[in-house]
RNA sequence: GCGCGAUUAGCUCAGUGGUAGAGCGCUUGCUUCACACGCAAGAAGUCGCAGGUUCGAACCCUGCAUCGCGCACCA
């Protein structure tokens, strides 16, 4: 309709209701193609064969035979009553399409005189005196001591002079204005309650356009409703019967549907009571059938149903699901109730009306489905969807499943957040500030689009939008294209044989944090917590598998360039002990004489290669819900599908096995221990201690430089290497005593003393400095933990690990303050 | 008025009783041949305020403030 208002200036009447339901149609088949395709760009896997409207003919009748049945059953009946009217749209609206909008207008003070005491006032406020032709009475709180003396008398109507009585009601707040309402049956909901409790009459003074309806004040008649209360207002205040004006704030109700203040007015309409209501509040709750994730949203939903009120069911629109009732022509009182029109239309008309539209939305979960899918499917898993529609949509389903089904139709509702503007605002068409999500997967991929949103969604809580998100999601699919790459560089079999006997320490370590990557995730998705299984899995895959381990297996691939420049120039035996070969050698020469550990040897590089696709088979399948094209695609380029069963991967991973986390017996096989993480994580801490040295002595990261370990044990030959290739040394040098010249860098790390030697480059004092740095920093952390310690209470009540933790903690910094002490020294003065 | 959320690094947000975290942004150095949509090192926070519980509080309790949402009322 604003569409048609906009480009062809015309109205759904200038077209008729047969041509403008025809273009409706147009405008469907045109948009829900849209909102299709970007389903399917999106990725979401549905079965697309199945694809259900609400107007399909076979849906329609389903909802006419709802209609039918619960007014059959009394449940559905024709009143008169208040409704929410939009005099724009020219329909009703039910309470949930209204929104409640803070509004300044004015509160008139109008002077009615008593009919009985001429030349005495009783003063009302009002906002609306546009409607005063409409009053039929004034209510005061019975109680209200102020005006016992005029209750049962009369007063005089102003602008359309008439006597209304002087009534008592409860309901009247003393406090309010002067604390007299004037009763206005027609055009205020509590005002019609009044009316019917005082068995007052009804008058109707505005027309369905919302213009005044009025000929016996021609001054006002045929005037919108905002002109004419200035206008009265004017006209009150000439004869002086307006005491005052003063600003005013209120809640004005405004249509959803055409955003503008909605009129209450009294109309035929059709109602529904309810069905089912104290069972589905009995089915929502932690201990019933169906579970709101998060769980706060029951509050919600219970306190609606609470309160309910008949459904007003029907619209004065054209686009829609058609009442299916006739009139007969010759006694309209008489109804023909039923999905088929009656034998002899010609003597009937239907009613023009038609439903609103969630009175077809709440049949959904089962009515989208045959008989024989019902029986695979129904009731629903999971019901996604927003918090704003808890009403409007999940409470509806939730009583058509009890009632026609006798289910409740899902189980768990999980609830998203919204997604908001930068600014917080809720995106809107009007307001237009929702991207266009075929756009965004143009510039940053399905897959990025998915994951950037997916690793900033908390549970339930709304999202401030940023596209600089969605450009991390992209970042991260990029990585991971990468990373898969480097492995397909490498060539060698895909999924080869791990050999227990040949794994690193490193190897080891990778596969005790996928297992704990695979814990997490699996928990976090049993969970609903998606960003939380987002998070881990980026945590898992960039910066331990690609910024750890895919470095650290370098030292087994040989993929990295020679530090001298030549190759391996002192070739090793294949499969040959390397770390026991040194006897007898000081350890520098050995090494710096020796190839590359994995260069030409086969076996170790294969093994390498064999935990590389473990690790990657793992990950695909970890990633496929959240990255579904990107981890299709590298399923079949590295070759994961071609051992599978057809229905385990081998078309698609979407069939591939969820990965299960790596049990005892895995373990025991490959001989994995928490000892393993140990020595991994502290060959990685005195990487980090050497790039510091490096960064705090300007030292490039490119620059070759040469360090030396005095190691506090025995390291052997392949941990080394790995050690030289993540510091990005030309050498690693672990002699059986080193004399460090005076003022050499030094970093304390777990595996011993690390050196930098730069001769001359390096003044004594700066090193001197930085040593007395990080011995403060060490004391500070040292007092603290002593501090705790010294707490008797502490060591009586808490938790015996975490005091031992706390033990091992004093240990490790005082062992720490001693060598740090005893590096200072050696400086001299 | 009632109820529900939120308040943590410059920004967007995780964290749920035991040494404050991520990404972006920022600073510095790197075209190290999987990736500059990248690598490395770093700076940056009295966890809204005030009380309380506890050996110990960002986390539990009470109150307050600010922002947002819902419900009710609005003459």
């Amino acid at each position: 309709e604003r569409q048609l208002r906009k480009e062809e200036k015309k109205t759904r009447h200038d077209l008729g209701r047969e041509e403008f339901v025809r273009r409706i149609w147009q405008w469907k088949e045109k948009h829900g193609g849209i909102i299709i395709e970007q389903l399917k760009r999106l990725g979401c896997s549905c079965d697309w064969s199945r694809e259900r409207f609400t107007m399909d003919e076979d849906y329609s009748r389903a909802v006419q035979r709802t209609f039918v049945d619960l007014y059959r059953k009394g449940m559905i009946y024709r009143g008169k009553r208040m409704v929410n009217w939009d005099p724009v749209a020219l329909t009703a609206l039910s309470d949930e399409e209204v929104i409640p909008t803070p509004q300044k207008s004015a509160l008139y003070y109008v002077r009615y005189e008593l009919v009985e005491e001429p030349g005495k006032f009783i003063e009302v406020a009002t906002t609306r005196p546009e409607t005063i032709m409409a009053d039929v009475a004034l209510a005061v709180h019975p109680n209200d001591e102020r005006y016992q003396s005029s209750l049962g008398k009369k007063v005089w109507r102003p602008l359309d002079r008439a006597e209304l009585p002087v009534v008592g009601d409860e309901g009247i707040d003393p406090a309010f204005g002067t604390g007299v309402l004037k009763v206005t049956p027609a055009h205020d909901k509590v005002d019609f309650d009044i009316g019917q409790r005082h068995g007052l009459p009804v008058i109707d003074v505005l027309h369905p356009n919302g213009t005044v309806n009025c000929p016996a004040v021609p001054e006002l008649d045929g005037l919108d409703r905002f002109v004419a209360r200035k206008k009265a207002a004017e006209m009150l205040a000439e004869s002086g019967l307006l005491a005052k004006e003063e600003p005013h704030e209120s809640t004005v109700g405004f249509s959803e549907r055409a955003g503008v203040p909605i009129e209450p007015r009294l109309s035929e309409q059709w109602f529904l009571k309810y069905p089912k209501v104290a069972e589905s509040r009995a089915a929502v709750g932690p201990e019933s059938a169906i579970h709101f994730r998060p769980e706060r949203w029951e509050n919600v939903y219970q306190h609606w149903l609470e309160n309910i009120q008949d459904w007003c069911i029907s619209r004065q629109l054209w686009w829609g699901h058609r009442i299916p009732v006739w009139y007969a022509n010759d006694d309209p009182a008489k109804l023909h109730v039923d999905i088929e029109p009656p034998a002899d239309p010609e003597n009937w008309t239907q009613d023009p009306d038609v439903l609103d539209t969630w009175f077809s939305s709440w049949l959904w979960p089962f009515e989208t489905m045959d008989h024989e899918t019902r029986a695979k499917f129904y009731p629903i898993t999971d019901l996604v969807t927003a918090p704003d529609i808890i009403f409007f949509w999940a409470a509806r389903m939730i009583m058509a499943g009890l009632e026609y089904t006798g289910q409740a139709p899902f189980r768990d509702v999980y609830f998203t957040g919204l997604i908001r503007d930068g600014q917080g605002r809720k995106m809107s068409k009007s307001l237009g500030n929702s991207p266009d999500p075929l756009d965004l997967i143009g510039k940053y991929g399905a897959d990025g689009l998915r994951f950037g949103l997916m690793r900033i969604a908390p549970s339930g809580q709304d999202i401030r939008f940023d596209e600089k998100q969605i450009e991390e999601g992209r970042n991260f699919a990029n990585k991971l294209w990468n990373a898969t790459r480097f492995r397909q560089l490498q060539g060698g079999e895909t999924e080869g044989e791990i050999n227990p006997a040949l794994l690193t320490s490193d190897d080891k370590w990778i596969l005790l944090r996928l297992d704990a990557a695979i814990r997490a995730v699996t928990q976090a998705l049993e969970e609903y917590n998606f960003s939380e299984a987002a998070q881990a899995l980026y945590r898992f895959f960039w910066s331990e598998f690609c910024d750890w381990y895919l470095e650290a297996s370098k030292a087994s691939l040989g993929s990295a360039r020679d530090p001298r420049g030549s190759g391996g120039d002192s070739p090793t035996e294949p499969g040959a002990d390397v770390a026991e070969e040194v006897d007898g050698e000081s350890p520098s020469t050995a090494r710096e004489s020796r190839a590359l550990p994995g260069e030409d040897d086969p076996p170790r590089k294969a093994n390498a290669l064999a935990v590389i696709d473990f690790v990657l088979g793992h990950t695909l399948r970890l990633f496929h819900p959240f990255l579904p094209f990107i981890t299709e695609e590298l399923w079949h380029n590295l070759g994961f599908n071609r051992e599978l069963p057809e229905d385990q991967g081998a078309q698609s991973i979407q069939f591939a096995r969820w990965p299960s986390p790596l049990d005892d017996d895995f373990k025991r096989h490959y001989g994995l221990t928490p000892n393993d993480e140990e020595v991994a994580n502290a060959k990685f801490e005195t990487v980090i201690a050497g790039r510091r040295l490096r960064r705090d002595f300007n030292i490039a990261s490119n620059k070759r430089v040469a360090f030396i370990l005095r190691a506090s044990q025995p390291l052997p030959e392949e941990e080394v290497a790995v050690l030289r290739i993540l510091l990005n040394a030309e050498r690693l040098e672990l002699p059986e005593s080193y004399d460090p010249p005076k003022g050499t860098p030094t970093a304390l790390t777990p595996l011993g003393e690390l050196y930098l030697p730069l001769e001359g480059l390096v003044d004594l004092e700066a090193e001197r400095q930085r040593l007395g740095k990080e011995i403060a920093k060490t004391e500070a952390e040292l007092v603290t933990v002593r501090k705790k310690l010294a707490n008797e209470n502490f060591v009586a009540n808490a938790p015996g690990a975490v005091v031992a933790e706390h033990r091992q903690r004093e240990k490790d910094f005082a062992d720490q303050l001693e060598q740090l002490q005893r590096m200072r020294d050696s400086l001299g003065e």
